[in-house]
DNA sequence: ATAATAGCTGAACCTGACTTCAGGTCAATA
DNA sequence: TATTGACCTGAAGTCAGGTTCAGCTATTAT
């Protein structure tokens, strides 16, 4: 059993945070000792799994949607297994779009390391967008698909 | 030379978002033809560029001050340049961070998927952390590492 | 005994990124 | 000529996800 605090620090979370949290619902079977908060096993894994669903898109009332669930029993597995299928290829997407994104950024870098020892940006104009190194070729082509 | 219109089919985006965009200093180069913006090469680059650094985690002000040290010229190539190199490494962190979650979110489908088969959890608690299958236990490790 | 420390509350406030609104311009078609 | 459609503006509104505040309580240290 956690207070408030420890479980801030384990996490690297406000207090604040935690609070407004639990205020939305996302600890539905936190314990309390005279007003004051005990988070267990149970709240911690339910932190992970906030973490992990707040990355993969998900907003907090659909968060507590879930906690919901988990209170609901066994009835609800097939919700929960659908929430967390649908979260793995929206992520698995959003991860692909990254990538993308990343090969804009390391073109760029490129980019302006070249604009950079020639002062200038004729060159690279007229390299833009057949005639540029293979590598970086391949960015900019991701890059712009 | 495109319209407000064109660019917001092409992008997919709002009129709005583009006319606030502008306001916010995003298209510092823009042309008006009697007070209609006209939206060139030039704007179309820069709106890659917006996206892309929206999704590396920068904020409206600092792609604004990126958009002002173009415009500035030559001189400003190493702080573009280093802005890339900066936003790339928050990217490669950041898709490392994705991929840990990815691991939880595919721990979680294979988790309910028993649950659903078995009806209970009780054969699920029994076996984490330590009897789990090999490319579970993976998932498992690596999402609470 | 008292004071510092950590916890509690509801309500108000904040921030970033848009979006909506009310009212106006302008060019082309009916 | 009048109406339609696409553009324009500044100002206000919205929304999610917190954060801050003022005032209160409970436990431990001196």
């Amino acid at each position: 059993m956690y207070t408030i605090g420890q479980v801030s620090e384990m996490f690297g979370l406000p207090i604040s945070t935690l609070r407004y949290y639990d205020k939305q619902g996302l600890f539905p079977e936190m314990k309390r000792v005279s007003g004051i908060r005990k988070f267990s096993e149970t709240e911690l894994e339910a932190l992970r799994v906030i973490e992990c669903l707040k990355k993969s898109g998900l907003e907090i009332k659909d968060i507590k949607q879930f906690m919901d669930w988990c209170v609901e029993g066994a009835s609800t597995y097939p919700q929960r297994k659908a929430l967390f299928e649908r979260q793995r290829e929206t992520l698995e997407t959003e991860i692909a779009h990254m990538n993308q994104t990343l090969d804009m950024l390391k073109f760029k870098c490129w980019y302006y390391e070249q604009a950079s020892k020639d002062g200038h940006e004729d060159n690279l104009r007229a390299m833009i967008p057949d005639n540029l190194p293979e590598n970086v070729s391949q960015w900019y082509e991701n890059a712009h698909r």
